[in-house]
DNA sequence: TCTTAAGGTGTATCAATCATACATCTTTAT
DNA sequence: ATAAAGATGTATGATTGATACACCTTAAGA
């Protein structure tokens, strides 16, 4: 079980705008801040501005910045949202099923409250909290 | 986010040992009931033999069976024990890692403790609440 | 003691999906 | 008009998980 690396994107980028709230960035220098794909990040903010996380302008001098103060930010909403695709496992997308036993079992149920509980347990901490180190990670990207 | 189907499976062949304690059960008679595929399921025997959730007898008339009462059998330590390879984000895999702020970002503490909390919500349940309905899954694998 | 039925183990291959690149369009400041 | 920025769709590449296969070991029973 692991996060996709689309979701680790996401939450990287969330940090990188919580650095400097306000400041305009732009894809190419997000990405080369963190040494990571500029292609796959395009997707990432697109996305975010999509769920109106963060805002984004358009034609030169343009970029991207928070929607709204990294306190107010909650890392559940964010990371569920991120790993919307996939089901957690195979009777929980009805579509493709193909377990003999879905009816009977109550293995679904269960899954969707454990994961519930680990959502709301993200949902305890905001972007904020990932960036407490705030002069850290600026050097770090330095 | 999802659990390999070697979770899956692994919950499907306790379920299925569960459902007859006692009975010696061999693994072509569970992949035929589950329609699924022998070869694959060796391995998740396999290994819940090794982690003694399982007792195996070797050589004709052999077969497996649960070592221990459904009841005593939590889902969280079967779960996690069953996925065990990946490390769910990056910076969670010292070896591999690439990110340039692993030092100063929280993500990673905050991570675990929210899959403690999904693994302590499976915990509450245990391999007896799976096959609660016991009648009705012995109908759907006949 | 030979055969057969069962699990144990390692390797190889196939398939899915995620990560990434590329091409092109749209928008807007200058 | 042009350049710089995001938007979008398609294609490719790489990882890894799922599956198959081959062969070994163990033990029952004829």
């Amino acid at each position: 079980m692991r996060l996709t690396t689309f979701t680790d994107y996401t939450l990287r980028v969330l940090m990188y705008l919580a650095l400097e709230p306000g400041h305009l960035a732009t894809v190419p220098e997000i990405a080369s801040a963190y040494g990571i794909s500029e292609n796959h990040l395009v997707k990432v903010v697109h996305r975010l501005a999509r769920g109106g996380v963060i805002e984004s302008i358009r034609g030169k001098g343009g970029g991207v910045r928070l929607a709204c103060d990294p306190r107010e930010i909650r890392l559940g909403r964010i990371v569920r949202a991120a790993e919307t695709d996939a089901a957690i496992v195979e009777c929980l997308a009805p579509a493709s099923n193909t377990c003999r036993i879905t009816r009977a079992c109550r293995l679904a149920p269960i899954l969707l409250e454990a994961f519930d509980a680990l959502y709301e347990t993200l949902d305890a901490y905001t972007l904020a909290d990932l960036v407490a180190n705030r002069k850290a990670i600026r050097r770090a990207l330095a």
